[in-house]
DNA sequence: TAATGGGTGCACT
DNA sequence: AAGTGCACCCATT
């Protein structure tokens, strides 16, 4: 039973507040909300185990998350910076940066010199991932607090991490995870459109976090006893040494790691859906982000897998092992894979899994969110036309001084700006 | 014998040239040179030997290094960030910083708001030491690369890695050394003068690194085999795996680590002292950088040890163990302790020392530099009077609109000037 | 261990 | 003055 107040998402100052996800598209929509809180959350029984269960879910958005901060309540994800010199070889490219020369007047002369220390757009991505572990919940919390992006979304499986992230689920014998990733990889490399089916769900988190073999331990976490505490005296105490005070760890009777272990928890998903899908956006479906590499140009949209039969020749890839049919075998037809230009829709759903064998307190009447919408650029003046992409990455087009109507910016808008003004 | 080529310093283009210490007074006051080298230098067995020496001589200016960068090639020592909301207790209180406020115009309205991601001051000092491996010449070289600082330099006894480094010292039964910095605390509580001869050495780096303890390890390098990679092709390669590719650290038949080893090295310091002493800047002995510490308040100038004398009464500091005419007997008397706002002088010596046993090829015909030139604002004008050290703090005073001459800005000048106007 | 925000040392890349 | 991934910090509320 989920006794917690849900707030009203046409509400203004409900920007922190946890918000049902059945209602976050109308939060959303409403331009204020960027808090996405993504729920339900495994139990990690190591906040390590963080990272590889949001790869997944992040992986086949084209988005690259590393580690920003991290503490052991606390881990800030962001995209993962470019690399500066890196030669366009089989890695997406970047779009190309702003002019990178600047003038220095030094006095009488001018002089135009290469600025060695630009820091790459990249990195200054907004996109920001938090997972907090509550105390009074005992659990983690992941909310989406910046669902913009300063740049194009491309899956990219030669990256190194990403090649760290598929070995680890290799070791971890993670087959549903690899088979997916393994044909998320076949269709990148010969540019077939990547259907959201690909993605942990093709309409939220929940049902393919399972089929990911990100589980939610079936674990009873001890009742009764609070053995956290995070302050010291009145203060707030932090971990003091390295790899010590990880309380959270001894919640449970884990004896291995949540994103290992399979549950039994059945949730019946691709049920119900009930999909509240709300489009205020021109519906561009032929809109192309991709430079050339055509990752992401052939919009998804009415596209079905039967397409994909299309493709028969793989490469190094042991096709034998991949069931295709088992994966677009559910519904995603009305999901845009790129419609990035404009916010997509967020499909709420609404899951009550009667088949959930977890402790009620924590998994029944989850909910869960579509992280299409996580592709997506925010809506920074719905009454004006789509803000052009190349002015996004380039131009600040964030501030007020690009189109963007000064009365749809709440605060986190200005924090933002304030910062890129400084930057 | 060291072979290696000296360069005038009048060239313009000896910039990252090795100097004779002989002739770096000369080159520093040619305004150009900010790279210092530091010869001799131990051989360390390994990188983490680095900071310990450092910091032995760093600590006595009133300089708290960290390091910046490092792999197994390179150590980027500056100047640690100051903590951002301190209470001003028995630490040194930072300069006031400037405006923490700024307007924001987001359209028709104007607001000010807090600067939340300022970066505080003292992380802005250039103040740079660059230790790196030469392969060519199988050790490490220190340079200072930048001795101005944006901050005022005040030993802090009471900071958490002067403790820790203390609690080597003590691990490693570095008498010498912790008598000195016993002293150094002593003075430094007592708001006593602190006379440079508590520097590593008064007059340069080379006699008291002996006496510190802190050695050139008498042993000898292998030779004719070169164990170093740092190639792939012609490119330099850089370490590739934590804890590994530590070539240097095979090159000694070392049993124990430089600064926990004294050698037999019995260097004859103090002797032959040639005080090229040169002054073009005002010697103003009563200019107070320390607001309201006292630390160096009084300027040293000609005071003698035996004024150390009136202090009778030591608090918990064992003066017992103290042998204090040892350390003030040596001649330091014309230089300046706390003269920092217009550049050091730097007093060049020529150490011949006929009683090194160790290889000749490192050790022998080695120079010191006084590090007193450490504690200088760099002398950016030198025809104008001495900048204002508000201006250099906060209005990026080292770009030519600040009363930089732009004949005297050289292409790291120029690099410089560009990054601060980025940030 | 309340929750949440940010700074920064420093080795990896 | 490599940039940045990450963790050890500290801040305010
Ligand atoms: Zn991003
Ligand atoms: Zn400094």
């Amino acid at each position: 039973m989920d006794t917690r107040k849900q707030s009203n998402p046409n509400d203004d100052d409900n920007e922190k507040t946890l918000i049902n996800p059945q209602n976050i598209s109308i939060a959303l929509n409403d331009k204020q909300n960027k808090l996405i809180h993504l729920d339900p959350v495994p139990d990690f029984s190591d906040k390590t185990e963080i990272k590889p269960w949001l790869q997944k879910i992040f992986y086949p958005q084209g988005i690259e998350i590393v580690i920003e901060r991290s503490d052991n309540f606390k881990v800030i994800f962001k995209c993962k910076a470019t690399k500066r010199g890196k030669k366009h070889g089989n890695v997406a490219p970047p779009l190309p940066e702003p002019t990178t020369e600047e003038e220095v007047n030094t006095g009488s002369t001018t002089t135009v010199k290469k600025k060695k220390r630009s820091i790459s757009r990249f990195n200054r991505c907004p996109f920001r991932i938090r997972a907090t572990f509550s105390i009074k919940r005992k659990k983690w919390q992941v909310v989406v607090m910046n669902s913009m992006h300063s740049h194009e979304l491309v899956f990219n499986p030669d990256s190194d991490d990403y090649k760290k992230f598929k070995m680890v689920l290799k070791e971890n014998n993670d087959v549903d995870a690899i088979k997916k990733f393994d044909e998320l990889e076949y269709r990148r490399r010969n540019n077939l459109p990547i259907p959201q089916a690909i993605m942990p769900c093709d309409c939220g988190l929940t049902s393919e976090i399972r089929s990911f073999n990100v589980v939610l331990p079936n674990i009873n976490p001890r009742k009764g006893s609070n053995n956290y505490s995070r302050s010291n005296g009145n203060k707030i105490k932090k971990p003091i040494k390295k790899n010590s005070d990880k309380p959270f760890a001894l919640q449970f009777d884990s004896s291995s790691t949540a994103s290992s272990t399979p549950t039994n928890n059945n949730i019946s998903h691709h049920n119900d859906h009930n999909q509240n899908q709300t489009h205020n956006h021109n519906n561009n479906n032929n809109t192309n982000i991709n430079n050339g590499m055509g990752f992401l140009d052939d919009p998804f949209a009415s596209t079905e897998f039967s397409s994909l039969n299309n493709a028969t020749t793989a490469p190094a890839i042991d096709l034998n092992e991949i069931d295709f049919t088992d994966i677009f075998s559910k519904s995603f037809s009305n999901v845009t894979a790129t419609d990035i230009y404009a916010p997509s829709p967020l499909l709420s759903y609404n899951h009550t899994d009667d088949t959930n064998t977890n402790d009620g307190d924590i998994l029944s009447n989850t909910y869960h969110v579509d992280i299409s919408s996580l592709l997506s650029i925010p809506n920074v003046d719905a009454d004006n036309t789509t803000p052009e992409f190349d002015k996004i990455l380039y131009t600040k087009s964030v501030t007020p001084d690009n189109n963007v109507n000064e009365q749809d910016i709440n605060k986190d808008d200005l924090h933002w700006i304030i910062n890129f003004d400084n930057e």
